[in-house]
DNA sequence: CTTATTTGACCATG
DNA sequence: CATGGTCAAATAAG
């Protein structure tokens, strides 16, 4: 820092934009068009933002932002040691390469679309919170290697820095490259909630067809509950041209779960479990499925949302097939 | 019942 | 040996 770089200007002031527009969005909340039209600036300033970041990283590392990759390679690992629980932890690093797998950023939101299951909690010496740790839901049932580490920041406890290491390799059908088509008709119109308290969204059959699916329903530590619902998906893209594996059809999660028969039925939204307590002591969330923001328009329109990856495992690049709209996700950085 | 979280103990590393 | 990361038994939640 000292140096106040050009870059770090430049920083300075696209971070203070995007906070301003996150403000506007607030304000502009019951205007479905502004929310929209607020969602894609912020999304853009994000991007902007930690393009920026990944680039200043990579000539000189900074304090903020770090990538480095993990070599994870074929670590089968996970071996139940009964006594000794010994596991050695190779960390190979190597620099400058892209598809970095870790990741520092600080939010304020801990959502991220995927679910993490918490497996640990420390005491961080100089640090007033304890960072908890978490890896992928899918760790198990499908070798998904992403871990994310959380902690809520001494000088701003409204923000976290999160930590993620490793890419999702596992087929959630909440995180993964996926494409369902969803439909937003509110049951009421009332169901679609704007991100007032929660930012969760409400999803309906697209074919009118009743046989919706499960409707899981998060009830937020509030009175937002909200159903979601999607359809089986028409059509799967693969992301970023990269080649992607098969359909979502051929999971074998062990243990019969909720989530895995939802998967069965290329339900994405499953195990849509949103907890947000009134006061989430530090990164101790489980997040679910989330298409953050959707402004549906109209009634009968029906939507395609497509997720992938970016190489800086920035997740969810919402794209919208045939409909007017967008879907992006608001990314409240920093 | 199954699955998730909590939490102290254990382990690796510098 | 202090620190941070993980395990796993107990417990909570659904």
């Amino acid at each position: 820092m000292a140096a106040a770089a050009p870059y770090a200007r430049v920083m300075e002031d696209m971070v203070k934009g995007r906070e301003y527009a996150t403000q506007l969005q607030a304000l502009l909340r019951d205007s479905p068009e502004a929310g929209r039209l607020l969602d894609r600036i912020l999304h853009a300033m994000s991007r902007t933002i930690d393009t920026a970041k990944a680039a200043a990283a990579e000539e000189e590392e900074a304090s903020e932002v770090q990538s480095d990759v993990t070599c994870a390679g074929t670590a089968g690992s996970s071996k139940r040691k009964a006594a000794g629980g010994g596991d050695k932890r190779a960390s190979c690093r190597k620099r400058g390469q892209q598809g970095s797998s870790v990741v520092t950023k600080n939010i304020k939101d801990l959502e991220d679309g995927h679910s993490w299951r918490k497996y640990g909690q420390k005491e961080i010496q100089n640090s007033k919170y304890p960072k908890a740790y978490f890896r992928c839901t899918h760790k198990y049932d499908q070798q998904c290697v992403a871990q994310r580490q959380v902690q809520r920041r001494d000088d701003d406890p409204d923000t976290y820095t999160v930590t993620y290491i490793g890419m999702h390799t596992c087929r959630d059908p909440a995180t993964a490259v996926a494409s369902l088509v969803v439909h937003a008709a509110g049951v009421t119109g009332d169901d679609l909630h704007h991100h007032a308290g929660s930012r969760l969204i409400s999803f309906a059959a697209a074919n009118n067809n009743a046989s919706a699916a499960t409707t899981s329903t998060t009830t937020t530590g509030n009175t937002t509950n909200q159903q979601l619902a999607v359809l089986q998906p028409l059509k799967l893209e693969c992301g970023g041209g990269g080649e992607q594996e098969e359909v979502l059809s051929s999971l074998t999660p062990a243990g019969s779960s909720a989530a895995a028969e939802a998967m069965r039925n290329g339900n994405a939204a499953a195990a849509a479990a949103t907890t947000t307590g009134p006061e989430p002591d530090q990164g101790d969330v489980t997040s679910g499925l989330q298409l953050q923001q959707f402004y549906g328009a109209g009634d009968d329109l029906a939507y395609m949302a497509r997720f992938s990856y970016d190489d800086t495992f920035d997740l969810e690049d919402i794209v919208v097939f045939g409909a007017p709209d967008s879907i992006t996700d608001i990314y409240a950085d920093e």
